[in-house]
DNA sequence: CTCAACTGTATGCTGTATACATACACATGA
DNA sequence: TCATGTGTATGTATACAGCATACAGTTGAG
């Protein structure tokens, strides 16, 4: 399998897509000139709509992350430098670490939880034969 | 000024307000048997509908963070042990963790970044009186 | 060449959610 | 008791998510 859905996900079904093969790029499973399966193949294999799989594939086409030609398929782009404000990237991040504290969690817990979950992408990407991994 | 909304924020406006109130919980700005302002007072400084705020209101009520009384105000819940699974917890973490490392940051810049908005948030709290910080 | 069988794209619809304006109902103290 | 504070309910406009269906570009076997 591909992909998987979660329905407790709050995140739109195009976006859970999106995300998924972002993460399968991070760990190197996908890389550089490599063909995505096509959009009827994805819904196929989720149960939804072709639609909602090509609205995916246009958003990772639009961050740079693939190149899509009409009638062809979907292609891993080469990894380009994402020049983005880290003070923006790093909101989310606020967010997320808010609602883990007012969850119980201790600031340990997290910080663990957060060495666990980078070390695992690390991990997947060297399995995977990606030659130097983001420090 | 109690809260601030950002433009540039994809998540909906009574949402940032009800994540707003939940970080000043979360840093011990708001505390037990505190009373929220009225959602008036919050919409107009926000430039927002009253009923945005009362959405948010509602949502805090419905999480446990405030007791919400028809005529009378909204008031700050004692703490209660939040018990939900740990492991859905921190699904947002992953999928944040990810974007992160996506676009060009290292896991140590990532690692240093939790430290820091931790510690912000400890910081905060123990400003504020708060007597044993979490850990 | 050409056309069958693949690829992504565009259009139009339905249901849900967000945000608003406005009217309603409860609480409280002078 | 009632003016004035509080939250709540109702109705409306708009945007978004997801889908069914039709359209259009690409490619390779024959």
């Amino acid at each position: 399998m591909f992909l998987t859905l979660e329905a407790n996900d709050k995140r739109p079904i195009y976006q859970q897509i999106a995300d998924g093969i972002k993460s399968l790029i991070a760990g190197g499973s996908l890389r550089e000139g490599m063909t995505l399966p096509s959009v009827r193949q994805v819904a196929g294999d989720l149960g939804v709509n072709l639609n909602t799989v090509a609205v995916a594939y246009r958003q990772l086409q639009d961050e740079g992350f693939v190149t899509v030609r009409h009638g062809a398929g979907a292609v891993i782009a080469p990894r380009a430098p994402r020049s983005i404000d880290k003070a923006e990237l790093l909101k989310p991040l606020q967010t997320v670490l808010t609602q883990l504290i007012l969850s119980g969690l201790t600031s340990r817990e997290i910080e663990e939880a957060v060495r666990r979950e980078l070390a695992h992408l690390q991990q997947t990407r060297s399995s995977n034969g990606e030659k130097g991994g983001a420090q």
